[in-house]
DNA sequence: TATTGTTATACTCTATAACTATA
DNA sequence: TATAGTTATAGAGTATAACAATA
């Protein structure tokens, strides 16, 4: 049998580079996927795309009208994209645009009646997967994870800024 | 009905929920994008996806002709997708397609010599990238968290089945 | 002039189904 | 009949640039 994964960073063909399945890129997707596949179903119910919720999420945490910039931070999507996903939700009546009035060239998102109605139905059988998973993983565990999770993320702030020079093809 | 009230669980609105930023698909989403902020600008200095670099991470780790299904399961990318990846990817010549001799319906893929140059080319930086992540998380603790997303992930195999039906294959 | 947000465009991936060619 | 893989198709997100309206 051909070695599969010897161990170190030597993989078979002698390319100095950690195995693929210690790649960390790839485990935070598999366990987002892993995560997600429970939660999928939930949202194909209600025909929710996974960024039109976390739109609908984020909107529902504030409780507040926010402005589409600031939506776009808290919901990791891109101006052009969240504004394709807005024109779809206020489409279904989801949310509704408002304009500031001491800026016209802003708009707030809300949620309506009927997007709120949404979140709260979806609410409890997201929190019932919620609670199977931190039975299965630990609640403190998966606290700590997360906590871990958070300031991976946060290292990322100004610091790759000169990580990668004279890559200039 | 009595609500569960822990860690703050009551967002503005009264919808009983995590807060958004409690979120575990949100805070692996956003550990992800962090890490990958750092990689991928050597992506796209060779002109590949994630997606592409993935087949050809896995191509390298294994060395060996892969069948296209091992390859999906092996990259998480879905057949139809893998298919067309695989044609972009042959077409500049960074891997091949060999038919198996027993099993006509079968195809196996293995790098060219072009796609392990390109995968030794981008090896090096990868692993200076890894390491910065490393001295900033420390090594430890970042093989905790690996090995803590592993677990995470595997929790799903099976574990889905009886919690949401419908979605049988 | 800089900003906020929307369109335009091209590309890619996801997801399901249908198809082919084997087995 | 089932399996392995490719095509077809529809839908959506990513990313960059260009744009309009406003500050």
């Amino acid at each position: 049998m051909a070695p599969r994964r010897r161990h170190g960073m030597i993989a078979g063909d002698g390319i100095a580079m950690r195995p693929f399945t210690e790649s960390l890129p790839m485990a935070l997707l598999q366990a987002r996927e892993a995560t997600m596949r429970r939660f999928r179903p939930l949202l194909t119910d209600h025909d929710l795309t996974e960024q039109q919720w976390r739109v609908l999420r984020a909107l529902a945490a504030v409780d507040e009208p926010t402005a589409v910039g600031e939506l776009a931070d808290h919901t990791f999507l891109l101006a052009p994209s969240l504004s394709r996903i807005l024109t779809n939700l206020e489409g279904r009546n989801l949310v509704e645009r408002r304009a500031v009035a001491h800026d016209q060239r802003r708009a707030t998102i809300a949620l309506t009646a009927t997007g709120r109605a949404v979140v709260r139905r979806i609410a409890p059988s997201s929190e019932t997967v919620y609670n199977q998973i931190e039975a299965e993983y630990g609640a403190v565990r998966l606290r700590k994870l997360l906590a871990d999770l958070h300031e991976l993320a946060a290292l990322d702030i100004g610091a790759q800024v000169g990580a990668i020079e004279g890559e200039a093809s």
